[in-house]
Parts: structure tokens; sequence; C-alpha cells
DNA sequence: TGTACATCAGTGAACGCGCGTTCACTGATGTAC
DNA sequence: TGTACATCAGTGAACGCGCGTTCACTGATGTAC
């Protein structure tokens, strides 16, 4: 039995790691196999040992992030659960508040590398196969679950509201849409004017039961 | 002098419309020139009387919509400041209200061909270079500007609203956003869900200043 | 009006490059004795 | 402890296909006379 048991895994994974970086800068076609593998530090033909196909290393990498991304979120989404009634009504430390200003950040909004890849490649993925769409989808909607729950918290009685489904979607939108929207911008000061706005009107979105003018 | 002056120009125009429906349902890479003009009703080799090159027929494709539409919003708006003082606080029939519907409705989700490439080709325009993304911008300001003109037409005083430009920002951001995030999902039933949410909320954000609850 | 001509939009074969994929081989590694 | 061996992750040359692009040619068209 040549080589330790995880030898073969932990490369698989570095593969995967660069490919994700690499796809979500680039884009699925703008990247060879070649590029993939010589970033990972390996040669071309040792990639066949790991993935079936190229379409199979882009689906690895995509809902590696996804799942990854998404789990946290639920992660987030349970421990808010579990101390349910410390969160506060407009709460400026809420999970979504926190969440919705790391994903409309500055920061994220310049990082081609790490940013998520709902922002990165929703034009490939809408093009793209099921199994890819589906892991797309969990993503969203653990966002959305995330929303949805920190708006029903806001109420201190408790009271479920009727349109928070429908608000947690439409901040999900704006969260995507005001990034997607910023990266394609040649000026960088509207590209971050628009950040800002959708920041600011995602907040409004999520408080907007409290009426708060 | 053969072929009448307009044939060569008629001929370059079906070339780009025909590339046009091709590139928003498919995207740049996975649309050949081979493709494009045998949907021209012409051969491989006529393409380089037209175009120097698969890219400047991507720009000339893209950019002919995104002129197009630009100019029609701007004339929306145009007629509308002609207009000023019609327009009622709320009026339910805004340029801007039937815009945002016509936008946000079934019938553009489902139409593949005649969809916004603002919607169709996000993540392409983010990649490709300075002119395509000018186009983009230019675009979206329009889109914008209108927006913004009919936030400030709803106060009867005529006051300036301060936040009107990041409201509007964030609008279109959230119409672009909820289509794109639609989209990816390959819940049809999900899929409306967003589009419906992004609309009841782009119309919560055009209407925030006058408290509708 | 009719005919010869010049133009150039359009044709289709061919070129060349890049990339996904295959395959015979290598050599580092853990195991058996 | 040391040595021979079997395994298989990794190598790199080669294949084949598709596509962007080029180019010599064709033939439809408007003009000149």
């Amino acid at each position: 039995m040549p080589y330790s048991p995880q030898h073969k895994q932990q490369t698989k994974e570095n593969i995967t790691e660069v490919a994700r970086v690499l796809f979500n800068r680039h884009g699925f076609d703008a990247v060879s196999i070649d590029a993939v593998m010589q970033a990972a530090g390996l040669t071309r033909g040792g990639f066949y040992n790991h993935f079936t196909s190229k379409e199979a290393l882009y689906e690895a990498a995509v809902a590696s992030f996804l799942m990854g991304r998404g789990a946290q979120w639920r992660a987030d989404a349970g421990i808010d659960t579990s101390q349910s009634g410390t969160t506060t009504p407009d709460d400026p430390d809420s999970v979504t508040a926190l969440m919705v200003r790391s994903y409309l950040s500055s920061e994220h909004l310049g990082d081609l590398d790490g940013q998520c890849p709902m922002i990165a490649l929703p034009s490939d993925i809408a093009r793209a196969g099921p199994e890819l769409k589906s892991a797309y989808q969990q993503l969203l909607q653990a966002m959305v679950g995330l929303f949805e729950q920190d708006i029903n918290h806001q109420q201190a009685d408790g009271a479920q509201q009727p349109d928070a489904r429908s608000r947690a979607l439409a901040m999900a939108s704006l969260c995507i849409g005001g990034m997607v929207v910023a990266r394609t911008l040649p000026d960088s000061k509207l590209a971050d004017e628009v950040r800002a706005a959708a920041l600011a009107s995602v907040e409004t979105l999520a408080a907007a039961s409290t009426n708060p003018d």
C-alpha cells in the first residue's frame, strides 16, 4: 500500500481548492486543466486519477464552496435558534446584520479569489447541469432561511410575519444582485456606490416592519 | 457598384441580431462563428467581411441591445419629465412601476432569447473588456436615472429626497439580482417566488418615503 | 434596350493552435520477509 | 535492521477534435457604353 491512505484525498482537495479560485476568477471555459494542475504543483496527466472530466472538477469546486458556506450559514442560524429570545428587535449584532454587512462589504467586493460563487458565476450556473444548480439552490435557501428567521425573531412577541419569506428572498436577491452589478461596472466609484446602496436597502428591508422612521 | 449600398449593412445587422440571441442563450464561448453564420443563413468565411474578430461581434451584439434598451429607458424618462406634475404620488401607472413590472414579469423570466443581457451575461461582462463594461454601465445608469426621477416626482411638493439615488441604485440591483438568482434555480416554482418577492420589495423601495402602512 | 465589365459579398477548403483526454511508463512509498 | 517487491500517484508525450481565422475563388449585382 504505497503512499499514505490520505495522500490521494489531500491531493484531490488541493486540486479542488486551486480550481475553485481559478474558476471564480476566470470562469469555466477560460481555465484549462493544465493551468489547474500547474497551480496545484502537478502535471496534466495526473488529473484523471482524481476526476473523470473537467466538468466533474467544476462541480466539485463550486459545490465544495457552496456546501461549506451553506453549512456555515445554517450553523449561524442554528446558533441563533438556540439563543432565541436573546435576539432583540433591531439588534445591531443579529446574525443577519453581521452576515449582510460582511457579504456587502468592500472587502468582499475586492476579493476576486474568495468571493461567493453566487456572485462570480451566476451566468455559468444558469447554463450548468442540474447537480450544480441544486447545490446553488441549497446555498440560496440557507441564506434565505437565515434571513427569514431573523425577521421573525425581531418581533418581541414572537409573532410570525406574513411577508417574512418574501422579504427574505428579496434581501438575498439584493445581496447577490448588488454585488453582481457592482462587479460589472468599470467605474469603481460607482461600483462601490451600488454596493453601499444595496447594503442600506437590505437593512431597510430587514427592519421594514419596525417602521424605523 | 455591385449590390445596393445598404445590402452589406443589412447583412451585418442580421448577423448581429442573430448573434445577440445566441449569445444571450448560451454565452460567449459556447457560440461558434459557424453557428452564428449558419443561423444568419450564411457561411463561415463571409464573417470577416463584417467583423474583425469574434470579440468584435460580441461587443456589437451586446452593445446594440444595451444601447437600444438604454435609449428606450432614457426616452421613457424624457416623456415623464415633459409631463412632470401629471405624475402623482403612488401613481400605479408611473413609468417606473410599468417598467419594473415588465422587467420582473414571468414573461421576461421565460424569455431566454429576448431577455436583458444584464440578466443573461453578468459573469461574462464582469470578465470582459472596458468597452463592453462601459456600454453595460450606461444601461444601468439609464435604468437608475429613470427610477431616481420617479422617486423624486412622487413628492407632490416637488422636494428632492436625499436618499433617492441610493434607493434607485438598490432597486436596479434588486431587479437584476432577482432575475439573475431566479435563472440559476432548478426549481421553477422557487424561481418564480424569487421573482415575485423581488418585485414586491422593489415596489416597497420605490414607495418607501410614503410609508404605505 | 442589350451586352460586357468591374466590383465585392459570399463561399468553402484549409491552416494552426489550444485544450480535453489517453496511455505507456516511472519512481516514490509502505509492506513482507 | 535490511532488502526485494508490489502498488499506484504522478509524468509527459501524443492524439484528435473544434474552432477562430485565412485565402483563393465564385457569381450576383449595378454600371458603362
